[in-house]
DNA sequence: TTGTATGCGTTATCAA
DNA sequence: TTGATAACGCATACAA
């Protein structure tokens, strides 16, 4: 039988003695009090219609007094209701580019009355599956995820009802919707304007080689060559520069080269760091444009060209996408493209490119 | 009575034919198809003891097919179960510093077999009472919270029985746990090492002059001209800078002084950045010490002297007394600093301070 | 070793 | 306009 707590304002001792935990009002609780039942509490609490104002007012007062909280745990066990989640799967929440991406999602979730629970895959396919089990579990509406490297068919075996929107990089394996910066675009974008300046020797200097956005960011690089009619060069390519560290050695091993390169495509900001630090310490100077812009690019003291995006923008697009799915979007898996803009950055630079 | 879903392999027709809609499967959808009660799958599913390993090799087997996961929903509604989820409230999450604070928090979270929900307040202390209630309907275990400025006794009235530790600024009008940076020692060390640097004349620019950091920086910026007996002068000292612009047209109005200052102390990194390109523009250099370290500094054509601190183990140490309180620690309020240091950064520095 | 009954706090159904 | 009652999916106490 279902529980009934004393009517009585002053509660009555319980069978066991034990008054001094406070459990939390529940509606129960308040209408023991206001002198009604539990469903008039609940019609008020969800402004149902179909109850007097005078009992409305009464109840009122007495969520007020005891501070009762509707138990949104409890409302969405019901069948039918949601529980107005999201999961976000990122590889480090402290990372710049996935926290501005926290900041669109979120802003787009505020919206629709939801909330965010996120958590960082370390960039390990294990540890993501697991997170992303554990939002399941946790009865989010539906997931954003950053793919770690790695197989996602697993999401794909019926089991998971919840829509997923990817985004940065495509999963593998699997059809879904995902958001992606234009890679190729801003690399192809980024070399042509280190080719206008006269540059035909242009390294090019990666990361992880086998990533979806190194590889489209090389894609490009090597379409901006082509459309010029410069040879490639492969000893002018460095890749699986995993730190500034690195990148700043790859730099001087590229000005050793008997015929060394004459300008640097970096494809992130952390690989352009080590290149602007390379260069410094060999006191040489090349033209340099990278992936992604950076602070205080306009206090550097030469120009770098950067290729920047709206990542806040990138978030709230995929948060979109994820709620008209949410609304009932059934058509085919989709991919938006985020647009990328090449802006020099450097001395001389008055304030910040336009949108920033 | 308990709606007791079919126990043979196959599921029977629904009296309602509806059988387009698949409903995740349950802990009794598990026992029909293991051919066992649902305590059983239950016992299975927590590892109890008392299971035959014959029949838990069969629930396995059963849970596997049909991707059972459990509803960590329904679990914690369970009374004395957890939700294994905390609450954030920061004034932005793309904020590296707030992101920062969340990637520590995140970090002992795991640990403990805790998810993270995260808001941002926008610095409002309605939209952060708003949160706060949200999160709490939610049966967060607990809150970690950066306080709007603002009025906290809403949380006082022993309404909420859930822990709080805040972050980065004490809240108004309640005792609580909370994590600060050491904000006048690292002001005062600033300071300290321009006095040492020859200064005398040292401008202070800062934001919100009401914010606890704000004045606590300038009291450790008072405190460490008083200790070299250098008299305060109020005609240096520039409040409400609230953006990098402001900043640095603070900066050329104090260059314009008839008695300009030699030195200047910026209280944040977004100001620092405002103060340098001031200087930029105007050609002329002053030595600079800011609050926060930023990216990038080495590559400055000058050097920027800064007071930096390990913002990650600020969200480790906060999630470590929030973990504290729910382990049932009942000591009085504590207020935990965080440790920060004063480091010189600029061209010739090689590599990064240690720690970092 | 396994199963039955009950209730967590809410919403939905249906009756009063 | 109100209220009694039955789920939601799980875990807990207790029985078999």
């Amino acid at each position: 039988m279902t529980r009934k707590r004393v009517s009585i304002p002053t509660p009555a001792p319980e069978p066991t003695p034990a008054p001094s935990i406070p459990r939390k009002p529940t509606m129960q609780d308040v209408a023991n009090v206001a002198g009604v039942s539990l469903k008039t509490v609940s019609r008020v609490v969800n402004n149902e219609p179909n109850v007097e104002s005078a009992t409305a007012a009464r109840v009122q007062a007495a969520i007020q007094e005891m501070g009762f909280r509707r138990n949104e745990i409890a409302r969405s066990l019901r069948p039918g209701q949601t529980t107005s989640t999201l999961g976000l799967v990122t590889e480090d929440i402290s990372n710049p580019f996935y926290s501005s991406l926290a900041r669109g999602i979120e802003e787009v979730a505020r919206g629709r009355g939801c909330l965010v629970i996120a958590g960082s895959s370390e960039e390990d396919a294990l540890r993501e599956k697991e997170l992303v089990n554990t939002l399941l579990q946790r009865s989010v509406d539906g997931l954003l995820v950053v793919p770690a490297a790695g197989d996602h068919t697993y999401l794909n075996a019926q089991r998971i009802s919840e829509p997923v929107v990817f985004m940065d990089r495509p999963p593998e394996g699997i059809q879904a919707d995902m958001v992606l910066l234009d890679n190729r675009g801003g690399a192809y974008q980024a070399v042509e304007h280190l080719i206008a300046r006269g540059h035909s020797r242009i390294a090019f200097v990666d990361g992880h080689p086998y990533v979806h956005t190194g590889l489209e960011r090389m894609n490009g690089y090597r379409q901006a060559l082509a459309a010029a009619n410069i040879t490639y060069d492969r000893s002018l390519v460095v890749v699986g520069c995993h730190d500034p560290q690195q990148a700043e050695q790859a730099t001087l091993n590229l000005l050793k080269l008997p015929n060394p390169p004459t300008a640097i495509f970096a494809t992130n900001n952390r690989l352009s760091i080590g290149v602007l630090k390379g260069l410094t310490s060999s006191g040489k100077w090349l033209d340099l444009a990278g992936f992604d812009d950076f602070e205080l690019a306009d206090m550097l003291p030469f120009e770098v060209t950067v290729v920047r995006y709206d990542t806040i923008q990138m978030g709230r697009v995929a948060a979109e996408m994820l709620f008209a799915r949410l609304d009932g979007d059934t058509s085919p898996p989709q991919t938006r493209i985020i647009e990328v803009e090449v802006v020099v950055r450097g001395p001389g630079r008055v304030g910040l490119p336009s949108g920033y």
